[in-house]
DNA sequence: CGGGAATAGTTAGCCAGGCTAATGAGTTCT
DNA sequence: AGAACTCATTAGCCTGGCTAACTATTCCCG
């Protein structure tokens, strides 16, 4: 089957069959949502964020999460509204906001962690252990492609 | 040992994980569309299934793209509007709205396609090839994720 | 064979959450 | 001190999900 020509051909659908597939599990993660709750899908990211990197600046997590700023405003306006997130001033720089999760805001990650990425467990399930490998090692590479390669950068406190 | 209670443990963090990389990977990609191009991003995965299962019924797209009726409808109407599916009768069920794609969908979907390899292929190009193969191997079972029975079939490379 | 149930699609209207442009406030540089 | 830059916000637009309600058609059963 590994023919390289065919390989390199292949190669050329994989950008169409990964974006499609991409998309449809996407619409079908974010269906997943729990309708008695009042925090958004990007509102958990943002709370994900904050639950595993600590306090954050509005600006990078509109970085990390490939929106615009403004888009972040909002969302952490909205959170933070809902009581889970607070916005404080920046120690040094008073042009900054930092973002906390709050309890209320870390209780409300979990309990959707829990309760969504069930659905997903349930179906990776039912896959066979060399399937879930595959995603595994997959899953660094998406981060990748996603332009997040770079783990902890830390030298946004001063960046002098 | 392997009990289930422990294999669900780890498959939840494989799901945290699978869902967060692609929420980002999925709005990279979203980001990437053509400004100049009148089709939006649901459009082509409409025009792609037209252009590979051919004519089409409305719920059908929708059950495949899993989206509701309404959101399907709208979607059909949109690129009606450009010209790039006609919407036609059924032969036998008067209900039943028969989709097709016109040239100047195929086009659309072709030139798209080649546009978007671009950026993709150049992603890809600082993988290696295990790294490339591993995300082909995970397509498939992804797709199996949103619930997609089928694999997805590969017959299309571009003509260009 | 006629009328109610079921089915396919549409219409109307809501909402989330992207975006750009413009503005304000704070910092840095000369 | 003043210009220039930077972070965040406000204002306003647009896409594209959704549900509810409606129409048209078909199916089925008494």
């Amino acid at each position: 089957m590994a023919t390289l020509a065919k390989q390199m051909r292949s190669n050329t659908g994989l950008a169409t069959q990964l974006r499609v597939s991409m998309v449809r599990l996407n619409r079908r993660i974010r269906h997943q949502q729990d309708p008695g709750l009042d925090v958004t899908f990007t509102g958990l990211a943002v709370l994900a964020h904050l639950s595993r990197e600590g306090d954050t600046l509005i600006g990078e997590l509109a970085a990390v999460e490939h929106v615009r700023p403004p888009s972040m405003t909002r969302t952490v306006a909205a959170l933070e509204a809902a009581g889970f997130v607070v916005r404080g001033p920046h120690p040094t720089d008073g042009r900054q906001v930092v973002v906390s999760i709050t309890d209320a805001g870390q209780a409300v990650i979990e309990a959707e962690r829990r309760r969504r990425d069930a659905w997903l467990a349930q179906r990776l399930a039912g896959l066979t252990d060399d399937e879930r490998e595959v995603l595994r090692r997959a899953i660094p590479i998406i981060e990748r492609l996603a332009g997040r390669s770079d783990p902890p950068t830390d030298q946004e406190d001063d960046p002098r």
